[in-house]
DNA sequence: GATGAATGAGTCTTCATTCAT
DNA sequence: AATGAATGAAGACTCATTCAT
């Protein structure tokens, strides 16, 4: 009895968020109108104050919902212990977000611009965020850790730092893909292998062009 | 009389933007009501519809604005002719940002993620990032073809791909700190800096020793 | 079968008047929900409309039936042929009125407040409560009759004019615990039997003075 | 400038306050809707929030100003130096309270027991009823003071009891007016005259009984 | 006999905008 | 040129009640 139960009530949930989503995707979150996610969902008003709380609810438990989602198809990628290179792992994580989006009728891209935009003024939504990048953040640095034992990135490097570089790359493929439209993953893993075949960087060479005056 | 008038005009516009600016910095484009611009602003609410046909007016003329004046410290960064490498650029334009944000009682990192949420709904919003960040990176790219004369860059790399990485390293700077609140572009430039001393992997290897040599 | 089937809805219409009371009691009855009540009696929604055609019935069916309570309580402190007073019957009903509040985890000072506003606006409430303290104030009147013929009230007033002010002194009792929360009994009976001794004013007295002597 | 403006939001503030009252005279406290108000007072539900914070504003400021302008009423009577006797005095507040109601459309005794009821669940709303019936006691315990130098009340009792009694025969009075509906200031001035030619009350008479035996 | 799920009408409140002065 | 006052449409959320199972 229960179990009916709480199958039905979970079912209920996913499809709100769902509509959610939708919504969402297409409005932001401060214009969508829960008028419109109860559209959306196909059901009554009253129903949905069933499953959720109120509009906060169902927004931070639509973005945590679909950040774990995102992150069971993230998380492989990076801890593969595949030889992947930088160019290539910042671009496979590319397309697989873009190859997320794709599946339930909504693009994550720019849901996700609207995810941090919320998170500015709502501190769950920015805990959750938080929390879920961090810890991506994280599992970037021990790749790094691994590249650095594989030789394939200067072993004296911060490990965090260069994670925290990696970050910039994904939610900067994000922001330009939410703003521009243009960016795909592969001309991003083709410009990112030329900087890495770069000489030297500047401070070093300014400080040898100092050294040689 | 006209010319005292569009003094007078542009200056209350600007007291307007200003206003504006503060509130969409702590509410984002969306919650942020005419009454707290009006209240921020300290005139009146008809006073506004004066200056500006309404709320998607105001926010359309802050962004552009405000782009403007961030073009205007950004561009001569870009432009100049000095010797920085890859990773000190895009450290510098960070550091840019975040002093254009502290000027005037606002943070353009958070202003900037509601701008982007902002443009996934509203034409006009889109349309002026377009043009802004597409300019942007087109001198980007510019500076890539000088790198590459000087040796810097990879010669026979895209241009355009490698700006659009720069880019996303840019608006991923940004995203993160909004998001995470802990990056600063020291960190990011040595992060960087220790991507461009990567070993390419195996597969990219024989291709950088058959074409380089 | 229909003797068990009778049981068993006398209790739990019982238990959803007990139920009914703790709500309107917290929160008058027009600020008590349904849910609310549903969840105090611990059934279903469904349960609720087997036993009560509505939230009126219910309301009406929990006032009737208190008042049947109290009643059974009052008439025999009224119909007794002991020897008490005027200010000792008023103490000894309020008293009453308490210690019948305090047994079932309400107090009947709120609800009776509750009620009397309830009446002002619902035809079926409003002849409940004319019902029963029209039935009161009579017994109140054979009461003082019975204390014309002992002596202990002035022979020739009106005995529904005396039963009328003995029970604005029960109503105002209530009335002033509920507002102010500090009123007891006894403070009343002593204060009652103050105004007994009093002496009566100026013009009055001449007409006593010729009447009774 | 400020003098009209203030003018006429104390213009506005009265003639939504006298709506309120009108609408809690019928329905109740509760029931009342917003949606009512407004028609009654015949302007828009924002140009309400104008002048008041929300309904319980309205409520609360509609309680304090019509105690207000009953308590100049009511205040005079009992301060009065005249020579009325107990029976007359709460006979006159009786009138005055009745007159006061019939003036606006709407009849105070209804809507004090809705008070009465609101005061249970809403604090500023009991506040307001506490220090009002509180004052009103403590100008009857004064008035009981006097009586009891001129020799109306007996001297030896307590006047704080004694007021206590008084003000539950007005909030009696007004009870059981709006439950009845047929109590009239007269007949409780003489029910009452007739309690005071009462003979000595049951507890001294059952002592005198019993020590008699 | 009983219930969990559902709903339409309504509840208070706020919004961007306009108007009379 | 400027303002305080006003508004209609919509915002999130709740209510008493009913229905399919």
């Amino acid at each position: 009895m229960p179990k009916i139960s709480d199958q039905h009530r979970e079912q209920r949930r996913a499809q709100i968020l769902d509509a959610a989503w939708r919504c969402i995707h297409r409005e932001g979150v401060q214009a969508t109108t829960m008028e419109e996610i109860i559209a959306e969902a196909g059901l009554s008003a009253s129903a949905m104050y069933r499953y959720f709380s109120g509009k906060e609810d169902i927004v931070v438990s639509a973005i945590t919902t679909s950040l774990r989602g995102l992150s069971e198809r993230l998380v492989p990628l990076i801890d593969a212990t595949d030889d992947l290179g930088v160019p290539e792992l910042v671009a496979r994580i590319g397309s697989e977000i873009r190859a997320f989006s794709a599946r339930r009728g909504f693009d994550l891209v720019p849901i996700a611009v609207h995810g941090w935009s919320e998170a500015q003024r709502n501190e769950r939504v920015r805990a959750v965020l938080r929390e879920f990048y961090g810890a991506f953040r994280a599992r970037l640095a021990d790749r790094v850790r691994r590249w650095q034992r594989d030789g394939a990135v200067a072993p004296r490097s911060d490990p965090a730092e260069v994670a925290e570089v990696l970050l910039s790359l994904v939610l900067g493929f994000v922001a330009q893909a939410a703003i521009m439209g243009d960016v795909d993953p592969a001309a991003h893993r083709r410009g990112l292998a030329a900087l890495a075949r770069t000489t030297p960087p500047a401070v070093e060479l300014k400080q040898r062009t100092r050294s040689s005056r």
